[in-house]
DNA sequence: ATATGGCGTTTGCAGCGCAAACCCCGGCGT
DNA sequence: ACGCCGGGGTTTGCGCTGCAAACGCCATAT
């Protein structure tokens, strides 16, 4: 299998297909709030991203279908209570990807 | 100066806000790897990249008119021949969004 | 009664990225 | 002469997305 002819793929095409589920940057940023902690409350992700309710809301759901976090929502006394915290693939996912964008930039720069 | 209260933005924050124009995947790629020369032809692009020329081609339009890169087109023989080149503030811009992804995520790190 | 405010969800729409279709020119086969 | 492929790009069409605004619901205050 060594004498396959490889296509050695540049590290700008594989920059390029980046998911972006997690590299875009309001999920990115609350992927990556969330590998601090084992869980989150969403007012504190609101305050710390600066997103609005309904977009840190949304986007959120779009990361629990991606099966990337779990949202558990319960009462505190009477009043809502949402929280969130990374799946096991989802802290795989997350860590990966940064350290994929680190070894791309790396490999860009030297590339001849 | 120093006893406005200035909100302190988290790092999560900045990342939310980080530039669509410079952080899309296919134009990370484009960006990145026009870092490493002074004009790159639009073939290598496609090529390097993996994008298709329909899109290789909106993408360097989209990057023209941010006034990131410039675009030249012009005949060899009697063919079309066009390239590509950072202006200096798309290569301000890009170091600048390597930097900012390194430090945002250095900070998130050791975010209490 | 009726505001006000915390806690989130839903909706509406503009804009985006992708794939596919298209255009133009030069060579090649017949 | 004519069709056809292929290199070099651009334009089009559309589904999906992300954002802001509107909404829903339940407390507490006036």
């Amino acid at each position: 299998m060594a004498d396959e002819q490889e296509r050695e793929p540049s590290p700008f095409a594989a920059l390029a297909a980046m998911d972006r589920l997690v590299h875009d940057p309001s999920r990115l940023a609350i992927l990556t709030l969330l590998l601090g902690w084992t869980e989150v409350e969403f007012s504190y992700l609101l305050a710390a991203t600066g997103l609005t309710k309904g977009n840190l809301s949304s986007h959120l759901a779009k990361l629990e279908a991606g099966g990337l976090v779990e949202v558990t929502k319960g009462h505190k006394g009477k009043t809502p209570w949402t929280r969130a915290k990374l799946t096991k693939e989802g802290r795989e996912t997350v860590e990966g990807h940064w350290n994929d964008l680190d070894r791309l930039r790396r490999e860009a720069a030297h590339w001849a």
